[in-house]
DNA sequence: CGTGTAAGGAATTCTGACACG
DNA sequence: CGTGTAAGGAATTCTGACACG
């Protein structure tokens, strides 16, 4: 589930999200999708899911810069 | 691992074939991808362990006819 | 039969920017 | 701050065909 396989079009089909959110994510350091030769960006399911707390968390009031280390440590 | 999500240039990534090659195995009715509103084929981590065993089996002397059913099936 | 290629079109994705608030 | 959009370009994929054998 790890394997970066699929474009932004597929990750907003199965988030619901729009490619600007998802382009911004990682804009914002959050996720880390890889390039093609071409310059497309390739997600992962983990990307995926990823996406949908950040933007769940977003809804909560949280701000992108509190959701950078949310992947392990939370403390600080 | 049934989400048909990657496109074919991933497909050919992932097993080193063409698309020519994966595009022909669909014709024969040995895959079968979905297709995106603008046709696009979309395939599945299931599809590309198939292809990867079709493109083999094919190596051995098998024709494409002769796997159509090899997914369960194989008596007759 | 299984695969290569050149051909033209259509759909996808990319970046940088202006906008709102 | 997080997201929408119009803008133009570049990369991706599609189909049907001719080729070889």
């Amino acid at each position: 589930m790890n394997d970066k396989v699929m474009s932004i079009g597929t990750v907003c089909d199965l988030t619901g999200l729009t490619e600007r959110q998802i382009r911004y994510y990682e804009e914002k350091q959050l996720i880390f999708p890889v390039r093609t030769k071409g310059g497309a960006r390739k997600y992962s399911f983990d990307d995926v899911e990823r996406v949908k707390e950040i933007n769940i968390k977003l809804r909560d009031g949280f701000h992108t810069f509190e959701l950078r280390k949310a992947g392990r440590a939370c403390g600080e």
